[in-house]
DNA sequence: TCAAAAGTGTTCGGCATACACCCATGG
DNA sequence: CCATGGGTGTATGCCGAACACTTTTGA
């Protein structure tokens, strides 16, 4: 079977940057790859896009495959077109973002194209396939822009969390300190971020759990752009 | 001439959305499609990408082949991939936003594809071929928020310009009236929008002109994320 | 009883908003 | 001299930043 065409096409792929978050760091999800080029290194998950499919389908379909992920959130970040990219042939990849509760994740299968999956903190990377490294690195920037204006950090964290677990994410996802009770009332204020009456104990003075309640952030987005 | 591949491969486009500022309103550069499908219909410059050029290198040259325009600040929005969104073949666009000084472009000259090429009012568009409106509206929504985080609004002005000017140019993005002695303080201390010593006559008492200072900024950026 | 983590309130400064009067120019 | 638009300062309110002591639990 084979497809021809008038003019040269690119292959198109897509390339998923997977964060997590383990209660300290953030890690991201990387696979050892099964198949040339670049065998045996780390890269992100991802492959071909099928003629049926949207970028989107083909990146929680390529995720399915290679590490069993499913359910989570995904968005587009960008293309990355360079024209070397990739030694086989032309390849432009879609690059999408996702983020997961990395505990629901503990252990990743891999299979298909890959080997092995693995989270990497974020700040111990090992060497990367292609220009994962540059869509890594496109992602973080992009994340950190994006949690100061969405709520985004609560893909990372199970259905009820602790303020702290909030505020550690924030803390490795932008790389600062924030204080603990200017940090809690800023929360607090936004007013979709609700109180379950539950508690949470590890260590010490056990914390209140909370949960993200999209509706009321609905209601208070539209509030504010009313004004 | 043809291209045999073992797989199927999509065919890979750039559409460009180009912004210009007529003095009040934003606008947006389309063209009259001069060939199947859509024929005379309006939509973004854009076209197939060639095997050796990257997705920008590929934007600028449809964009100079289309309209004339050269120089001008363009960056990738994202990639847009539904299945049927080309009646001809699967193809994907990688969709871009540039930002021109409307007044060097005040009559486009069209050409290759496009049959004419014509300034719109984003508030008054055509209806336009393909997914072009909703590219439009994504690259606007991106615009936005994007003038809120970053001093772009002086690629769609004169190297030199009136606080007025820079004014309008937000109401017109955002939507918005703002004070005009609250919105000068606020530009000027930003620190990277110098008084050139020009006056600007049009109607009334002559405004003074200013410039965009690029080693400014960068320098203010810097200090403030060493906060 | 000790270590670890959680809960909480006040003060201060800066930034955004609201608002009005006078000035420079062209016709 | 009049119409048009430009330049500017002050008062107020809100939000973010700094900061310390007490409480709850498990070991």
């Amino acid at each position: 079977m084979s497809y021809t065409y008038e003019y040269p096409h690119p292959a198109v792929t897509t390339d998923c940057v997977v964060f997590g978050f383990d209660g300290t760091g953030l890690s991201v999800l990387l696979i050892k790859r099964g198949i040339e080029p670049f065998t045996d290194q780390w890269a992100l998950p991802g492959g071909f896009i099928h003629i049926d499919e949207t970028a989107e389908e083909g990146a929680y379909r390529e995720l399915r495959e290679e590490t069993g992920i499913e359910d989570i959130y995904v968005e587009q970040l960008q293309a990355f077109t360079k024209v070397d990219r990739d030694p086989r042939e032309r390849v432009i990849t879609i690059a999408f973002t996702a983020l997961v509760r990395q505990q629901d994740y503990g252990y990743i299968k891999g299979g298909d194209d890959a080997k092995e999956a693995k989270w990497f903190s974020v700040n111990d990377l090992p060497l990367l396939a292609f220009d994962h490294k540059e869509i890594l690195d496109t992602a973080l920037e992009r994340l950190r822009s994006k949690i100061k204006l969405e709520p985004i950090a609560f893909h990372l964290l199970n259905p009820t969390f602790t303020m702290t677990q909030v505020q550690s994410i924030y803390e490795a996802v932008l790389g600062q300190k924030y204080d603990r009770r200017n940090f809690h009332k800023k929360m607090t204020v936004l007013g979709y971020i609700i109180p379950t009456g539950e508690k949470h104990t590890a260590y010490g003075r056990p914390g209140s759990l909370y949960t993200f309640d999209e509706e009321k952030y609905k209601e208070e987005m539209s509030k504010r752009s009313a004004i």
